[in-house]
RNA sequence: GCCGUUUUAGCUCAGUGGUAGAGCACUUCCUUGGUAAGGAAGAGGUCAUGGGUUCAAAUCCCAUAAAUGGCUCCA
């Protein structure tokens, strides 16, 4: 008679090898409906499979992100039937669940493909294979027997991922007339696959080594209901709207030029207010902080980044140096302003009583991203760092980090960002030599960034192998408006510059000793957080923000003069905003007010003139009626605490 | 960098072998107007660039560039 824990802390007694579907049955018929799979003891299972005694478990629903990759993982498999029945012959690699849907890489051998025009026919065939409830059975297999099974199959992928796997711990899932070598778990049965779409077809390397066969991934998205496949359609859409180079055009924030070149973005007029009001937000924010504003040259000689190491690292595949009338004298363009800061650091000798010293400078940095990955704002090979270099003493990292969490935390309330997690990433623990620095340094800072991170009370992921080779760090994810996740502010410590650049300070002891340094960038860049922004918030700036807060809108060119004197009065309260002086109806001049997304269009006419007032237009909620000026500056003004 | 797709007027796009189109934007004129597009006329294009095939290329082929969906990468 086994006993399990359920997650409320509940006991229950079963029947010997029950399964975890008769624990879903014992609890409610409507679970035991809408159970995918089973969590025991931190492990996904079957729903089939016997509970072991003792264990804790809790049944995984559609609700469960557990559940849904389950539920994703199997649908895998289920296109994997489709186009075994459909494309006779094709290799399978791999197919795993992804966060929103899975994926299945395939070798549909030569001569062949799969273009956006076969996703519907390949879909059909998946809910036909869906319909016939077939089960998804396992079953554990020699390993001989495996390899038996994809030589005679064909399957080279297979038989290559068979070599790294042990005998004994091989598995094969069944359902309808398609086998695959797989972990598992799955799903009861292909019955709750209800609605299936095929969401885009790539190119993807086997093992993601680029050395190998490029392969067809199919990616794909199933759900239990067709309404969800809408809604979950509706959202991309709605990411579509949102999209940072679509509004970036019709706002005119920013533009490219072949001619300037690729990833190089201008800012036009609207973009740069918008830019500069950021980056006054952060400075201000910065100064009292305790940092110290600072500006480097956008080029450095060679020799700096030899020092720092960059140059043997990323020289070559760069952008390639500035030569001078001086034969062998080079200079890089900066990718970073690191090294820059650490020559500042240099300018004097260092007491441990001057510590910390904290340089911040927005700085324009030139790195040559591969052509293939340029998007927008959001990988270019010119931005702007919102930087910042802390140079302290080993025992000041956690409070450093600390008041460094505070003002990323103090930048994403004020952008409405709400929901976000920190990272952590430390050293893989069972391969410590791939990192630079001492190992008592490394126990130190890892230990100060998680106090601190927990001190902060910051819901936390630590990822063990994720940190740079020269420091652990920590990552904010954030999540945005319509869920999507964002890598924000960053904060990471280094030992390697500090070492490279031969930094000091003279200890109380009267010992030289080399200080921690910490990068750390609220936004990371202003391009990549401008383009984050948009996305986030849909082109609807938050009012401090936004670079044109009022449209004052005459409706006709006897009220224009009155229109100047509303700007004036606006004006002389920091309020920034233009005139819509067109020879135009107020229907076409409300029209490309709204379109533009201003936060207040002010319609002013002859009753305006007469008394003195505005009729205020709000965007998003409509006429608000008409107000003195003054009533409406304070409305702004309350908005803008 | 790799694989796929795309590139036609300022913008969004139609045109698929027989010498280029629409809507919006722009210019001018009419209109002096009250909360999401007033009317008319006009101007604007080496069809990304360079080769090739053809009597004939925006259209077919090749290369290059840029954009884009992925992969790989991201100091």
């Amino acid at each position: 008679m086994p006993q399990i824990t359920l997650p409320d802390g509940s006991l229950r007694q079963l029947p010997d090898h029950a399964t975890g579907y008769d624990l879903a049955a014992s609890i409610s018929e409507g679970l035991a409906r809408n159970a995918l799979a089973v969590n025991v003891n931190g492990e996904v299972r079957d729903l089939t499979r016997a509970l072991p005694d003792g264990a804790s478990v809790s049944i995984l629903t559609w609700n469960d992100p557990l559940g849904k990759a389950t539920y994703w993982h199997s649908s895998a498999h289920l296109m994997a039937e489709a186009l075994e029945v459909m494309y006779p012959g094709v290799k399978l690699a791999i197919g795993p669940a992804i966060e929103n849907g899975f994926y299945y890489d395939v070798d549909l051998g030569e001569g062949r493909s799969i273009s956006s025009n076969d996703f519907p026919e390949i879909e059909k065939k998946m809910l036909e294979l869906a319909k016939a409830k077939s089960q998804y059975i396992r079953r554990e297999v020699p390993k001989a027997e495996a390899i038996a099974y994809f030589t005679e199959k064909q399957d080279p992928y297979k038989l290559e991922l068979l070599e790294n796997l042990e005998d004994g711990q091989i598995t094969f899932y069944t359902q309808g007339n398609f086998t695959d070598l797989c972990r598992g778990p799955h799903i009861p049965d292909t019955g709750t696959i209800k609605a299936a779409k095929l969401m885009n077809v790539a190119g993807a390397f086997w093992r993601g080594d680029e050395k190998n066969k490029q392969l067809t991934r199919l990616y794909g998205i199933t759900f239990p209901k067709a309404k969800e496949l809408a809604e979950y359609l509706e959202r991309l859409e709605e990411a579509k709207r949102r999209d940072h180079r679509k509004l970036g055009k019709e706002l005119k924030l920013f533009a490219f030029s072949e001619r300037v070149g690729a990833g190089l973005p201008l800012w036009l007029p609207k973009g740069t207010a918008l830019r500069e009001r950021l980056e006054q937000f952060l400075r201000k924010a910065q100064i009292k902080a305790g940092y110290l504003p600072v500006v480097t040259p956008h080029i450095g000689a060679k020799e700096l980044y030899v020092t720092s190491g960059h140059y043997e690292k990323y020289g070559a595949d760069s952008f390639q140096p500035i030569r001078t009338p001086n034969p062998g004298e080079e200079f890089f363009l900066k990718p970073m302003n690191c090294p820059h800061h650490c020559e500042i650091y240099k300018t004097e000798p260092r007491s441990y009583r001057d510590l910390p010293v904290r340089y911040a400078e927005f700085g324009t940095v030139y790195r040559y991203e591969q052509s293939g990955e340029l998007h927008g704002l959001t990988r270019v090979r010119g931005f702007t760092q919102d930087d910042a270099h802390i140079f302290c003493r080993p025992d000041q990292v956690k409070e450093e980090f600390k008041k460094v969490i505070d003002l990323v935390q103090y930048v994403l309330k004020a952008l409405d960002f709400q929901d976000y997690t920190a990272q952590i990433s430390l050293r893989d623990p069972d391969n410590k030599t791939k990192y630079i620095g001492s190992d008592e340094n490394w126990a130190l800072a890892e230990a100060a960034i998680q106090e601190a991170a927990a001190e902060k009370q910051l819901t936390t992921v630590t990822e063990y192998g994720e940190a740079a080779f020269y420091g652990p760090k920590l990552d904010f994810m954030v999540r945005d408006a319509i869920g999507r996740r964002w890598q924000l502010g960053t904060i990471q410590v280094d030992y390697n510059l500090p070492e490279r650049f031969e930094l000091e300070y003279t200890a109380a002891d009267n010992s030289k000793q080399r200080p921690v340094m910490i990068h750390r960038a609220p936004f990371g860049s202003l391009e990549r957080f401008v383009a984050v922004l948009i996305e986030h918030c849909g082109g609807n700036f938050p009012l401090w923000l936004t670079p044109e807060q009022f449209i004052v809108l005459p409706i006709s060119d006897k009220y224009v003069e009155y229109a100047h004197e509303v700007k004036a009065r606006l004006e002389a309260e920091d309020l920034r905003g233009t005139i819509d002086g067109r020879d135009e109806r107020i229907g076409r001049k409300i029209r490309d007010g709204e379109m533009a997304k201003t936060p207040y269009l002010l319609v002013v006419g002859e009753k305006e003139a007469q008394d003195g007032i505005v009729s205020v237009r709000k965007h998003g909620e409509g006429d608000l009626g008409s107000m003195p000026i003054a009533d409406f500056i304070k409305s702004v003004q309350s908005q803008l605490l």
